[in-house]
DNA sequence: TATTTGTTCTATTAAATATAGAACAGATTA
DNA sequence: TAATCTGTTCTATATTTAATAGAACAAATA
């Protein structure tokens, strides 16, 4: 798993672990029951302070992404388990607001939508062989 | 145009100041040439700060979306004039970090793509006749 | 027992956010 | 012309967030 961050994103440095983490889950390159690395040797590996990478850890447990154990660290959950029910009143609002900007862009609907399918696309392939 | 303000949310006062209004535009609640209320005015209706309002008026003329009247104030602009082809791409990694998310809290491609559908057609109601 | 894990604690620095008040130049209106 | 309203700019301050740093802890395990 290849973490790359830009530090002159305006995204901060945890927030940008914790969705690379989520999307490595989403394109099976993150399987159920990895481990991921250690808050010091990833902290290590990437060049940032153990603690933001702690924090990244903290928010993907608390959404349900990874479970954490004593000795093996932070392992990948089932994606069933993962599941909300209430977060798709959640999104909807965020997509409202995607959307206008797009709109306003002059993003068609086609290409929108047409990005979203590749993207579930890639996704579904990397989970064919799933329970 | 009706803003309300979550003072108890992550995104910022001024983000969401911008985006309402970027709503408005998309829904067609504002419409080209139509004035904004002044950053004093606007601050006053919503209960926050005058510079506050002029953050998110900086963001949206910095992007396009309004033009500034040194005595008529701020005003919407042409919808065609907003157009980015840039912006393909800059929403593209967005879109994949949402869909990541998504897909591992069991929102289905369908259930997805339905919402975007639904939110468009929302935008295009308020634009029918257009130029 | 020694090591590795996440976790917790205090501390500090820097940046972002939000507020406050004053003043300015340009455009418009009375 | 004088007054008014516009965004804009300036200094200032307080709060929160983000990121770093180092130390120490309990739990699990080799």
């Amino acid at each position: 798993m290849l973490i790359k961050i830009d530090f002159e994103a305006e995204t901060p440095i945890y927030a940008q672990v914790k969705n690379q983490i989520i999307e490595g889950i989403a394109s099976g390159d993150l399987v159920e029951g990895e481990s991921l690395p250690s808050v010091r040797q990833f902290a290590e590996d990437i060049g940032i302070n153990m603690h933001t990478v702690n924090k990244a850890y903290l928010l993907l447990k608390k959404d349900g992404f990874v479970a954490v154990h004593k000795r093996k660290g932070v392992v990948v959950n089932k994606i069933s388990s993962m599941h909300d029910p209430g977060f798709k009143k959640e999104i909807s609002k965020n997509i409202r607001t995607v959307i206008a900007e797009a709109f306003c862009k002059g993003i068609t609907e086609e290409e929108f939508i047409d990005n979203c399918k590749k993207v579930y696309l890639l996704y579904h392939k990397g989970h064919k062989n799933d329970a």
